[in-house]
DNA sequence: AATCAAAATTTTATTATTGAAATAAGTTTT
DNA sequence: AAAACTTATTTCAATAATAAAATTTTGATT
């Protein structure tokens, strides 16, 4: 009665619909960092990236591999190294190495470097709060709860082994 | 009116499950993107920038000045002129004069764009019907309208205009 | 041991994107 | 109609990110 969802989906509603998701997520997103990227550069004079690299580093006091920030920051090996040379170079990260492996070190931060952190941190807190003010508890929460299952969805099932979904296209 | 929303948000819940909502919107959308970027490239050979601009143009087939294309797909102006020579001289898209202004052009698809465009279209929106899967019709459609919401905000009250909120930090 | 493949990082060359200055056309003010 | 702005686009130099190759170390197999 109210919907008799085809069986192919080629041009079901509900694909064109998961599209129109994506556009706008990727929209939201976009608009939000671009604004938190310039907030960064005018008012702390860091790169969005210096802090994403730094937030990660204070989660784990015990540091991170180079592989590891790369992976959880989804940017590429080369990227990491220059970004911890020049945080290195500041004093904000050390690299420290690892017992027992001596290809690999772990990157910590420094005193100073969890000290300016979380100066920027508390600011950029307020950045997002303010973005998101359109956003109650309850809307947030349920938000946080539908992109967890898009992202274990495609963490787990997605990309790279791809099963098969259709025999025709 | 309908939130009793503490007046100091410092360290309230909300903002922290702010932060995390938007730490989650930005790893389901690179996510997202970086395998779209990866498929179109191995897949298509086509750039995402490229196919995002075949996508704004398609839409729209009267044409769009390059100063539309820079505002809708959120890139700088010299991008866009880039974007556009490259798909000029493939044959995918060309300038139309503006009757009465001689600064500015509408870019208009080719029937080879359109026809290229559509082709891909149909192949990029299985993708992303893919990568989306855990997404139900309700559930998406839930998402359209929250994130609806937040780009509204934010394009709106939000980035530039910069009511004061706090007056200490 | 000697060899070989995998893993961790760095180096490199290339590409994409930006931001700012330059050019040019249109609009408004005086 | 001159001067001063604003808008539309392009050019250009600098930056940031990537992918791929190179280095070094480890672990496993013979």
């Amino acid at each position: 009665m109210a919907n008799p969802a085809p069986l192919i989906n080629e041009q079901s509603p509900l694909s064109k619909v998961r599209l129109r998701v994506w556009i706008r997520l990727l929209k939201a997103s976009r608009l939000i960092e671009d604004d938190l990227r310039r907030k960064m550069r005018d008012e702390c004079d860091w790169t969005l990236s210096r802090f994403d690299l730094l937030a990660a580093l204070d989660r784990v006091p015990e540091g991170l591999k180079m592989s590891d920030l790369s992976r959880r920051l989804m940017v590429s090996n080369g990227n990491v190294t220059a970004l911890v040379d020049k945080l290195t170079t500041e004093g904000l990260a050390h690299r420290v190495a690892v017992p027992g492996d001596r290809r690999a070190f772990l990157v910590q931060l420094t005193d100073q470097g969890k000290a300016e952190f979380a100066k920027t941190a508390q600011v950029h807190e307020g950045w997002v709060d303010d973005l998101l003010g359109s956003l109650g508890l309850d809307e947030a929460e349920d938000l946080l709860q539908t992109l967890g299952h898009v992202i274990d969805d495609i963490e787990t099932g997605g990309p790279g082994i791809s099963q098969p979904r259709k025999e025709g296209l």
